[in-house]
RNA sequence: GGAGGAGUGCGCCGAAUCGGUAAGGCAGCGGAUUGCUAAUCCGUAGCGGGUGAUUCCGCUUGUGGGUUCGAGUCCCACCUCCUCCGCCA
């Protein structure tokens, strides 16, 4: 949710920050609607305070008709006070309801774009591959060697799922083990989540006003599945208040992701690169408002310093105002070379949603100065189907083996997959 | 799924008769004092509104409704936790 102080104060500053994000909102009505809101709170504060003084003196009344006057009288106000309560209640939805569709702002640093056309790359690191033979693509490795397959997944669940199998389960184990033990080294507590969450908790986090259609729904039980265990570790501390000598809170969590891919028809439908569930361990940290933005380099950080374990070629991309979450003041994406596609493509995501989350889930922290909102910031450490499609293009050998990354030997009873 | 019990101001504990308008204690934080591994004393809930500022007003007893002049207290629905039964990895 967005500061509606803040937007009395600045509106041109909001409009012009929505229009950057290509979001629509009818920003002075929100302020008309805000206006009348205040006025009409103020007479119904004001009828409140006549009834609390009406009602005292009632119970100090010594005699009976005194008390039975007082009360008659009392029963006109009663009804004049539920006709502008129901005011109230009505204004009161329509405000929410228009101050729900304001997006949290880009920082000014953001690049100014339309779509993900006009992210910009920042840097890239890594040597790309070269192959002396046509490099396959993950899907077919996967079919050959027996370690994902799809088509069954397709006869038991549809299209976006699949089976891992054999060494890429290993695989996915050892990449959650790497992942868990270079945070936690770093102070991120680990913490394995639930993958349904409450309506209320996902409309807190800023993922349903836009992008709800992503989201699975289970409609016996009003729940929803997490497409990424962020949209619960924000809500682990609702309602909270931090003491600012714990912050920054830093959690690791790992959790199955769900997404519906809705409007990606037709897009990526080869193999596990874009799927309806996968495993995924991801970064969450809440910090107090001025280190939000060093948190977010750290989060990055962290981010390549795994991909460096894992000898994966990638670059870093800014992601312009145009391609933001609404939660998010500023994102990052990592995309990994993908050989046999001979693009990078997205695997990981970390953005600065700065109080915007925190304002709806009511988390907040306390010093010497008083109670103020934290920041939260998520990253992800390691989504694991994109980082296996990586790690099995990228180290292919001309034989048709799969070499493993040095950084994951430790965790593993084989170096390489192989098929004779 | 069935039966019973419970939820009180960031945290922990906890009082409030026949409905009369949220005591108190601990912790934490701030301050004072003493002076040495600490003790004592004072202050301190949050949110919203309003004001130049202070005073001030309103809301909040798990959540949402209802009854009433007035609800922590009575009624309804829901949430969470505990106990027992049933089912179950």
């Amino acid at each position: 949710m967005f500061d509606i102080k803040y937007i009395r104060e600045n509106p041109h500053l909001v409009k012009d920050g929505c229009k950057k994000k290509q979001v629509e909102v009818d920003i002075d009505k929100l302020l008309e609607v805000d206006k009348k809101r205040r006025e009409v709170q103020r007479s119904l504060e004001e009828i409140k305070a006549e009834r609390n003084k009406a009602n005292k003196m009632i119970s100090d009344a010594t005699s009976k008709e005194e008390k039975d006057k007082l009360i008659s009288e009392m029963k006109e106000v009663k009804e004049k006070h539920a006709a502008l309560n129901e005011e109230f209640n009505a204004i009161d939805e329509e405000f929410h309801g228009l101050l729900r569709k304001v997006p949290n702002l880009p920082f000014d640093e953001v690049p100014v774009g339309k779509d993900d056309e006009e992210n910009k790359v920042i840097r890239k690191e890594g040597e790309l591959p070269s192959f002396d033979f046509t490099p396959s693509d993950h899907l077919d490795i996967g079919e050959r060697m027996d370690i994902i397959d799809t088509k069954r997944a397709a006869k038991t669940s549809g299209a976006r799922f699949t089976f891992l199998k054999n060494e890429v389960v290993l695989l996915q184990m050892a990449l959650i083990n790497l992942c868990l033990e270079v945070t936690t080294k770093k102070g991120f507590a680990p913490v394995i989540t639930p993958v349904m969450l409450k309506p209320e908790m996902m409309e807190a986090m800023g993922f349903l006003e836009r992008g709800g259609d992503d989201i699975f729904h289970l409609e016996n039980d009003d729940l929803y599945l997490a497409g990424t265990s962020e949209q619960v570790i924000g809500p682990m501390h609702a309602k909270e208040i931090f003491k600012q000598k714990d912050l920054p809170k830093r959690y690791v969590g790992y959790s199955t992701c769900f997404r519906r891919e809705a409007g990606s028809y037709g897009k990526d439908t080869k193999g596990i690169l874009r799927v309806h569930q996968f495993d995924k361990v991801e970064m969450f940290s809440f910090t107090t408002p001025e280190r939000s933005k060093e948190e977010h380099d750290f989060l990055l950080s962290v981010e390549e310093e795994i991909m460096k374990l894992l000898e994966i070629p990638y670059q870093v991309i800014d992601i312009c105002t145009g391609d933001l979450g609404d939660p998010a003041a500023k994102k990052y994406d990592i995309e990994a070379w993908m050989p046999s596609q001979g693009k990078y493509r997205e695997t990981h995501s970390t953005s600065n949603c700065t109080d915007f989350q925190a304002r709806g889930l009511d988390i907040r922290y306390k010093n010497k100065e008083g109670t103020f909102y934290v920041h939260t910031l998520n990253g992800t450490a390691l989504a694991m189907g994109r980082t296996i499609i990586a790690i099995l293009e990228n180290n292919q050998t001309k034989e048709g083996n799969i070499k493993i990354p040095k950084a994951l030997h430790k965790y593993l009873p084989f170096t390489e997959i192989t098929r004779s």
